[in-house]
DNA sequence: TACAATCATCGTATATTTACGATATAATGT
DNA sequence: ACATTATATCGTAAATATACGATGATTGTA
């Protein structure tokens, strides 16, 4: 299969690539998952629950939301902040802000 | 593992569920991916190339690549006009925008 | 110290994704 | 009609993701 025609020229440039562009598509896998997004939006709605409180509302096992959450937290999304035998967690709004940044570097 | 806490109040309402919020999730799904990452950037900077240019472009075969711009333009994030034996690829304007609009619902 | 509560991790089964070569389809040109 | 070009689809192998129960680790409490 040989393509004889010449690619277009760009027509623009795109000022993302190499770590940051991986990071972006960590961050838009990790939210592509129907339970993680669904958690994503409980915590914007309950910040600083705890992850029991998630388990409680979600049709899934704790091991599998212990899961579930320590992608979230390893894009950096959310984080952790322990609370005695509990474990607060919250957005990360940095992260948050960097990741709505990126995509309008695109869309 | 009893929960003897009860789950804070909600501090706000999401405006997104259902069919929308599928939608939005199909999406990051298939921005999850680096190649399907790269071919949306590839479009952005080549609006209006066909297949062969992409395959070209990209490290990978000729089925892989139309395996991933199917799973694009199944959530709508492309489209393909047909142009004689090829099909020029370019971004979906309006499902894009729709996409923008619904990330800054949640975040 | 013992126990309960909370969460993470391990091992593992199943499902899904990703990749490829081979083949089918559709349009164009000879 | 036949060959060529461009793309999609099929069948399938390998890799990754998702889910669970069981277990481990840590903290607070009786």
């Amino acid at each position: 299969m040989v393509n004889n025609h010449s690619i277009p020229e760009p027509c623009c440039t795109l000022d993302i690539s190499g770590a940051d562009q991986k990071r972006l598509v960590a961050m838009f896998k990790a939210l592509g998952n129907p339970i993680r997004f669904e958690i994503m939006k409980f915590l914007v709605t309950h910040p600083g629950c705890i992850t029991a409180d998630i388990v409680d509302y979600l049709p899934i096992a704790q091991a599998t939301t212990s899961q579930h959450l320590r992608v979230l937290r390893e894009v950096g999304l959310i984080e952790g902040v322990v609370d005695g035998p509990a474990i607060n967690y919250h957005l990360n709004e940095e992260t948050v802000c960097w990741f709505r940044s990126n995509i309008e570097l695109i869309f």
